[in-house]
DNA sequence: GCTTTTGGCTAACTTCATTAGCCAAGGGGG
DNA sequence: CCCCCTTGGCTAATGAAGTTAGCCAAAAGC
């Protein structure tokens, strides 16, 4: 029996990909081992189980997302940077619905896992848009809880196709962000 | 074996409790079983399965939700309609996680479905508070939307402990009514 | 080339959801 | 009062999924 030559990483990045397609519910231990071409219990030689799994696959979600909307940050300000930010953090969730379903409710097990380097990446990139606005320093962390709320429950409402009214979505969007700037900036 | 005089109500009534109590992913069916006082099967006389019991719960959740809402808007207008709106929701959801994380990811089956009165009753409440404010019609949807995912994405975030750095999350709720007070008065 | 670690495997166990099929409890009509 | 029949329990069995134990060959290191 020739080796397949696993890794963890390898592991996660095919169950990532899985959960994306069939759904975070949907991912099995028995699928991915059979998506990468293996019986089951190899995969315990690579991750510690379906919820080490999870939390990896977390991990790597919201390192994902920090990275796309930090770069789709870069260059811009005020307005347009929170543009740029909500439209990325939509486009990776509604793209990699599964991942990030994968975040939902997972906590960081202590200061060295590496989802809570990912998760503070990502709210220093939200942290960043804030800084084009004006906020007193006490508002920054509520604004931030705002940012988050709005985007999250927006992006996870679609993903679960929560919307079942008529109106467009991305139109909603659009809509939402001019809505969160003339907030911010009557602050 | 005397009977235990159950019917589809008591079962889901109990359901909706041990989900609060240990989770929406906890809630099994031999559990739910053991606090009836029955074995496994017999609940299959009451519900279809676990997909039909969660469709239940999550159709009795939202009407909780919708009540919750509606009475605390009753008599209020414009702020302070949203402030009640918004504080009744979370309180809600902060109170029965577990019943509202049923609510997440199904979809009504058909037009008699009660899922989709209870989901129109809610929405209903939240597009009341909206009137106290001057929006144009077409922007009445995109309110909603925004309304909803706030109140869903803080209250989720809430529940799965998503906020690990040190504000108040109470204060940090107070400030995200005035918030969408302000952006809603700004429309 | 030998040894050790590593990464596959099969087999077995557990927990859950679900179905089949039995049987008594309880209500309605003779 | 007794019979019948629907109802709501039950036990037993099946199947899927996660997980563990223990074996064994393939790579890797000396």
């Amino acid at each position: 029996m020739p080796r397949a030559g696993l890794d963890p990483a390898a592991v996660v990045a095919a169950g990532a990909a899985l959960a994306d397609e069939v759904g975070h519910t949907g991912l099995t231990m028995g699928l991915l081992a059979e998506r990468l071409g293996v019986r089951t219990p190899s995969l315990y030689k690579h991750v510690g189980g379906q919820a080490d799994l999870n939390r990896r696959i977390a991990a790597l979600a919201l390192g994902e997302a920090a990275d796309a909307v930090g770069g789709a940050v870069q260059g811009y300000a005020g307005r347009d940077a929170l543009a740029a930010a909500a439209r990325a953090f939509r486009t990776y969730v509604v793209a990699h619905p599964g991942r990030y379903a994968a975040t939902i409710g997972v906590e960081p097990t202590g200061p060295d896992d590496p989802m809570a380097a990912s998760s503070a990446r990502l709210l220093g990139a939200f942290r960043a848009v804030l800084r084009g606005y004006d906020l007193a320093d006490s508002d920054v962390d509520h604004a931030l809880r705002m940012l988050r709320s709005l985007c999250h429950g927006f992006a996870t409402l679609q993903a679960a196709d929560g919307f079942q009214w008529s109106a467009d979505v991305d139109e909603s969007f659009e809509w939402l962000i001019d809505f969160a700037d003339r907030g911010l900036r009557a602050s």
